[in-house]
DNA sequence: ACTAATATTCTATATTTCTGCAAATATAGA
DNA sequence: TCTATATTTGCAGAAATATAGAATATTAGT
């Protein structure tokens, strides 16, 4: 059993700290380099954001427990907090799908189904 | 096969739209009583925010598709618009989920799954 | 210690967002 | 049409957010 957050001031600030289309590239560029990473320098470049914006928007996902950073020398390593995006998305799919019945689930998950593990 | 938005502006509108606690508790509520909805009236007694401010959130809501409203009478019903949560959850799923192997489906969604419709 | 590279913090500006009062609009009933 | 109810719109101030140039800090290499 895991410690139920269930703080919806939380998920709130966690939706607006990807409610910007900057943040939300960033963290859809995270994940796809997940679980390594990038380093600050690599996500400027894909993204063409000036260094001190960009240092920003990675400060306010930090702050939501987005992603994550470590040290490698003079570079800083981001990555996404995979822990908090589960508990968003499980989340809205508790609000969606288990305690309203206003989507199936079957709506969400893509029946691959062949005894997946 | 269903249109694919993948306008990532839009996620960004969205999460943005619910990225205040004010609103998410109006999303949460009006997914409670879905598929009926609510009159302006019931959410504002519910949630006790001054009717220009509801009204304002409402308005943001809409516009970013997240809610429907209707005419009944001298009263307004707003519904949650299950279709845009649909496409929130697909995208936060696919993004997490498929595209990436980040986060695992089974951590998701609870397995019931006896054969579940 | 000096230099180069990386990234943050400082500072400033512009813009957007949130909030709620007061006025306006919309609908229905008498 | 007058009245009552329901809700939105207009307006405005306060607060928060977004953006980015310039200065600073951190680390590593020589």
């Amino acid at each position: 059993m895991q410690k139920a957050p269930e703080r919806i001031a939380t998920y709130a600030d966690r939706f607006s700290a990807m409610g910007t289309e900057a943040r939300l590239r960033i963290m859809q560029l995270l994940l796809s380099a997940h679980p390594e990473g990038m380093v600050v320098g690599e996500i400027q470049e894909e993204l063409e954001i000036p260094n001190s914006t960009l240092s920003h928007h990675l400060d306010k996902l930090r702050n939501e427990d987005l992603v994550q950073v470590n040290r490698e020398g003079t570079f800083l390593r981001y990555t996404a907090n995979t822990e908090a995006l589960q508990e968003v998305l499980q989340f809205l799919y508790a609000e969606c799908c288990t305690r309203n019945k206003a989507l199936k689930p079957r709506d969400i998950v893509q029946i691959t189904d062949r005894r997946t593990q």
